[in-house]
RNA sequence: AGUCUCAUAGCUCAGCUGGUUAGAGCGCUACACUGAUAAUGUAGAGGUCGGCAGUUCGAGUCUGCCUGGGACUACCA
């Protein structure tokens, strides 16, 4: 395509064809570079910083992509029309579980089989092939939806220098002792050997329906640790449920909800019959004694309890609340082993929120190795209740259970033994579980409560379909829990959008934050940088290659590493060439032993780090700081980002790992502004899904509509951070009405202009010498662009489109072009159309910039086109271009309030004739307007030109108030009177409700009026009530807020002969077109005589002629050729022909 | 289960610090207009503002509870 600078015509099209116009621009951007001069242009401007969150490569873009990357591309582009550089570097996340899995559903393989079947570094080949395989079509749809980012030079977060820059971030955080290694309870699979992450948690099916043996333990209190109302009641037993009675061995606590009701009941053990009095919580009393038992009231009834009876009977004999209970000890349930650290904190009585008294005692038992919650609750009592765990033949902390589900030698009669049958290969499971065993043990030692079966739901193996067990794994940890205080208050510091997920979603998030476990076991993705020795007391965090080939030198002259690998590598040389040399991933530097300040041995701690710190670290990653680029960080220039804008799922995941990573390496915020969007949904509010087959195709939908309708409709219709339900009948109406009356607009001034050779060659028409429609609509597009400039530095893309889209439909096209048709196609070409010509087009030059970062396509097509001609501006592309300045001179209050008054008024008239049923065609005498003051008089006065001739009157009659053929109406003023009186408002709202007209009449003159009111005397304002003419006695009235209307439907006979003509017009003007005249043609009209129609005609000869630009007209007895012509009473035929 | 969020006309959405008759567009019906015409105007139908309580002279708007949709986190004896 080409732009033909020298034409001095505004191009012509023959339709709106939004496809075509993006496709066309799209090229244009591409073969001017256009994209790169935005950037280039804005040389040493102020930076407005941008981070682009990476996508995986791996999957395929959906619409969703499209809505997320149309805000991220929007206000770069505003900040850039605003005089700032916004650079913007694409980037790819290219590492993670979603890629391995993917990976090994491709080679068929299993996690267990890397190593063994596949070795790591082909495996690890596989996934960073994988990983790209999508690239091309994201950045073709990149393209083609105009998403504006830097794809020639990513970055991309498999490459040796942006895992450098990670293993720097990470030393940062191990020296200042955030970093340790712990125990974590996470899903295990003993079967896969392996721990699930949540992911491989969340696939559907994961959870089924199972039974297990559920039992209600007692616990025996330890008599002198009861609080005192407890002393003289004998022997105490807690009651504690759990579905895994496995667990009960390494019980150390439990947990009472502190503001829980307790009760402390009397009563015989079901199995032993043995007299018992147990606590459990005071809602779950009838839930537990169920069945068998009864409830009594005295110790008789008790007393006389037989174990050969029936009914077992108990009383409540006490009460308390959870904090009561808190410190009590008790003796341990099952005594094989005790806790290797503290024992003498274990079994005891603590206090914990997750308590709740849905089913159970209300009293949890507590094991910290095999429950999350139950190791936090431990975690957080004072003093720490130990954990389980005892020392293994390496010496090492192990829980009774071990790697395969079974019970270590400390157990006794059940060592060996799996945890759970299922664990038994088939046809190997002993007949009674782990569980029953140890329930009939409980119960033959009067431990039980209580054995039943209990079913509920529990997550299984995906992969072995065995149960999984909740398992503490070594993992490596952030302590979050150090820092987050200062993450909170740096929250604060930013702008959410919208707020609430801000300060609620991720402000509470952060208050509750838990430590980061950056711990993954896994294959394709950035290693632990940590070294360590094998008893874990030495250990190194390597944070760059020059590190690690120091160290590696260390270890090849103390002789416990052969050879040190990137020898060729060069220190300090950043080139491509250098850095293509090394590989920092698992398979490579798992073969790299170190060695320890006392000369051992030192192994890299086999795991990954998880991948949403590779993400979080993109801000320093992306330019390979510190090793590169150390001003674009050091001295803010490219950071931290000024804007950044994902999806509300990334709350908990990105925006939160730059947050923290900000926090703990530069004491800062990574962003200062962030739009978190929702989601797309279908038109029914459905998740899109490729499985309920209601995905959109993002590359469809950009054809069949083009880019700026699609972009237009999801940033118009909802708020970003609302869900869209995204309906294609939506853009297609978007198109109709934004882009069509757009369109419309624009054809119709390309017409006009191009007749008359407008092309903005003449000085400005001097504001004041412009009609007063004109500065009206200069003046509310001066509003607009201060509104607009408002809206996208607030990040509000919504208000922004609603703005513009109503200034182009209502404001442009149905009043300013609509009033002003004429004045673009009559007469000379002097001053008033010059006027109107330029006025338009500043009104569509200035709606192509502001919707440029919304539409860039079709707003960069108008832009160009309309400046084609004129040559104003020299700019190659809207986008390079400034953004409107907002000119407070131009904007006129009272002309936009007259305009309104006109619109109105105009309404009112139009629909009191479609009342009447008499058409605009007929001129009707006049109007009668009541008005209330001055103002509003000199405000009609100044518009009623404009009424007469849009609603086809003749005069305008302002009524003062004084009128009296005025019927007036008056209302309370609530918001003056509420506040003074209060509960006198009812009253004194009926006491104006029923004001006369005289009363009405004393106040408008005096100001003031005072009445009495439930025997108050009080004095009303003239502010305190509303006076509307609702009424014009005789006359036909309409009216709107305070404006009345009434109207002369009286037809003279001169007002019915210009009917006659104007509809002669009307038909004359249509066989015009529809003869194909050009609008310039003069013509000559034949019309047949008909007793209607003649005086009117030659009353109005001169009026016909000009309007039809006919030379000639006649009246003719008979015409023969001619089109028939029927209206009203008139019955004639018509023929034209050219002059 | 917890945290957050949403709920206004058949559909998509406005509704400012509470002020008495809740708006717009689309769609539907009827009528009109016709040198922007696959547009436009006017009128009509269509709402217990998710439900229940409360605060208030007054609640779509503030508070609490409940119901339903969604997101995230967790998976619990």
């Amino acid at each position: 395509m080409k732009f033909d600078t020298m034409s001095a015509k505004f191009p012509e099209y023959k339709g709106l064809d939004l496809p075509k116009v993006a496709e066309e621009i799209l090229g244009y951007w591409q073969e001017n570079n256009i994209f790169e001069k935005s950037v280039s242009t804005r040389e040493n401007h102020q930076p407005f910083v941008f981070f682009e969150g990476p996508p995986s490569a791996n999957g395929l873009p959906g619409v969703h992509h499209v809505l997320a990357r149309a805000i991220k591309d929007i206000f770069p582009r505003y900040k850039t029309m605003k005089g700032y550089q916004v650079k913007r570097k694409a980037g790819w996340d290219t590492h993670g579980l979603p890629i391995e899995l993917g990976v090994e559903k491709e080679l068929g393989i299993t996690k267990e089989d890397i190593g063994k079947t596949i070795s790591v570094e082909d495996y690890n080949a596989a996934c960073r092939k994988a990983v790209m395989r999508y690239t091309d079509v994201w950045n073709d749809l990149t393209q083609k939806m105009g998403y504006w980012v830097d794809m020639e030079n990513p970055y991309i977060t498999y490459e040796p220098k942006y895992m450098e820059s990670v293993w720097w971030l990470l030393k940062q955080i191990y020296n200042k002792q955030l970093i340790y290694k712990g125990y974590t309870i996470q899903p295990y699979s003993p079967k896969a050997g392996t721990g699930l992450s949540s992911h491989e948690l969340n696939q559907p099916g994961t959870y089924q329906d199972v039974t297990d043996t559920t039992i209600v333990a007692q616990f025996k209190a330890i008599k002198n640790t009861l609080p005192d109302f407890l002393q003289n009641e004998g022997d105490i037993h807690f009651l504690a449920w759990t579905t895994t009675p496995w667990t009960l061995p390494s019980n150390t606590a439990l947990t009472v909800g502190p503001k829980i009701d307790y009760v402390l009941v009397e009563t015989f053990n079901q199995y032993t019959f043995e007299p018992i009095k147990v606590v459990l919580a005071k809602k779950l009393v009838a839930y537990q004694f169920t069945g068998r038992f009864i409830q009594v009231d005295t110790d008789e009834a008790l007393a006389a309890y037989k174990p050969e009876d029936k009914k077992i009977p108990y009383k409540i004999i006490s009460e308390c609340i959870g904090k009561d209970l808190v410190g009590i000890k008790y003796e341990q349930l099952l005594q094989y082993a005790l806790p290797n650290d503290n024992p003498e904190n274990a079994f005891r009585v603590i206090a914990g929120d997750f308590v709740t008294t849905e089913d159970g005692t209300g009293i949890v038992h507590t094991a910290p190795t095999f429950g999350a919650d139950d190791a936090l609750v431990a975690k957080q009592a004072t003093p720490e209740v130990p954990p389980m765990l005892v020392k293994d033949e390496n010496g090492n902390l192990v829980p009774l259970v071990d790697l395969q589900g079974k019970f270590r030698a400390e157990m006794g009669e059940f060592a060996g033994k799996y945890v759970k049958n299922e664990y038994y290969n088939e046809g190997e499971a002993p007949e009674r579980s782990v569980d029953v065993e140890i329930a009939i043990k409980l119960k033959e030692e009067n431990k039980a409560f209580k054995v039943e079966k209990y079913k509920h739901s529990y997550p299984n193996c995906w992969r072995t379909d065995k149960p999984i067990l909740y398992y503490p794994l070594d993992s490596w940890f952030i302590k979050i829990t150090d820092v987050k205080e200062r993450m909170f208050e740096l929250n604060e510091t930013i702008n959410w959008k919208p707020k609430a997920t801000g300060t609620g979603r991720f402000g509470n998030w952060l208050a509750n934050a838990n430590d980061w476990n950056l711990s993954r076991s896994r294959y394709w993705g950035i290693p632990l940088p940590i070294w360590r020795t094998e008893d874990g007391k030495e250990e190194i965090c390597i944070g760059s290659v020059e590190e690690l080939k120091a160290e590696m030198q260390k270890a090849v002259s103390a002789g416990v590493l052969s050879k040190a690998i990137f020898a060729d590598f060069e220190v300090g040389n950043n080139s491509e060439e250098n850095y293509a040399k090394i590989d920092l991933h698992k398979n490579i530097v798992d073969t790299i032993v170190l060695v320890s300040k006392s000369g051992q041995k030192m192994f890299r701690e086999s795991d990954l780090i998880d991948v949403w710190f590779d993400s979080g670290a993109m801000p320093y990653a992306q330019w390979h700081y510190p090793f590169e680029n150390k001003n674009l960080i050091d001295k803010g220039t490219a950071y931290p980002a000024d804007f950044i804008a994902e999806g509300v799922d990334q709350t908990r995941g990105w925006f939160y790992t730059l947050h923290a990573i900000a926090t703990m390496v530069f004491d800062s915020v990574a962003y200062k502004n962030v739009v978190s969007n929702g989601l797309v949904l279908d038109k029914n509010g459905q998740k899109m899904s490729k499985r309920l087959g209601n995905a959109i195709d993002p590359f469809e939908t950009l054809k069949t509509y083009g880019a700026d309708a699609t972009r237009w409709y999801m940033i118009a219709n909802a708020n970003p951070w609302d869900n869209l339900k995204f309906d294609l009948e939506g853009i297609e109406e978007v198109k109709r009405k934004f882009f069509g009356t757009l369109y419309n607009t624009y054809s119709f001034f390309q017409l006009y202009a191009n007749l008359d050779n407008f092309t903005y060659a003449e000085a400005d028409v001097p504001i004041q010498e412009r009609p007063e429609i004109d500065r009206w609509i200069l003046s509310e597009l001066n509003t607009l662009i201060k509104k607009v400039d408002v809206f996208y530095a607030d990040y509000e893309p919504t208000k922004v489109a609603r703005a513009i889209s109503d200034f182009t439909q209502d404001y442009l096209s149905n009043w300013y072009v609509r009033l002003c048709r004429r004045r673009f196609w009559k007469g000379e070409y002097g001053q008033d159309k010059i006027s109107a010509f330029q006025t338009l087009y500043t009104c569509m030059v200035s709606i192509a910039k502001l919707g440029a970062p919304i539409a860039p396509f079709f707003m960069d097509r108008l832009y160009l086109d309309l400046n084609l001609a004129t040559q104003k501006e020299t700019f190659e592309s809207v986008h390079l271009a400034e953004f409107p300045v907002f000119d407070e001179a131009l904007v006129d209050k009272s002309l936009e309030r007259k305009m309104e008054a006109a619109q109105t008024i105009s309404s009112l008239v139009l629909s009191l004739r479609a009342k009447e049923k008499i058409k605009v065609r007929q001129p009707l005498q006049k109007i009668m307007i009541p008005i209330a003051n001055p103002q509003q008089k000199e405000e009609i006065l100044a518009v009623s030109d404009l009424i007469k001739h849009e609603v086809n009157i003749k005069e305008i009659e302002l009524l003062e108030e004084a009128s009296d053929i005025l019927v007036k109406q008056i209302k309370p003023n609530f918001k003056t009177l509420g506040p003074r009186f209060g509960k006198d408002m009812k009253a004194i709202a009926g006491a104006v409700t029923n004001f006369s007209a005289e009363d009405i009449n004393k106040i408008e003159q005096n100001g003031v009026l005072d009445i009495e009111v439930n025997g108050k005397n009080l004095t009303l304002a003239l502010d305190d009530v509303e006076i509307t003419s609702q009424d014009i006695e005789g006359w036909l009235v309409a009216n709107e807020g305070s404006l009345t209307v009434a109207l002369d439907i009286t037809i003279t006979d001169e007002l019915r002969k210009e009917g006659i003509a104007r509809e002669l017009v009307n038909r004359i003007q249509n066989l015009r077109k529809d003869s194909g005249f050009e609008v310039t043609d003069r013509i000559d009209v034949k019309l047949q005589n008909d007793v209607q129609i003649n005086t009117a005609i030659i009353a109005n000869m001169s009026y016909i002629k000009a309007e039809t630009l006919t030379e000639d007209l006649e009246i003719i007895e008979k015409l023969e050729s001619g089109i028939e012509i029927v209206f009203d009473d008139v019955n004639t035929k018509l023929f034209i022909q050219k002059h």
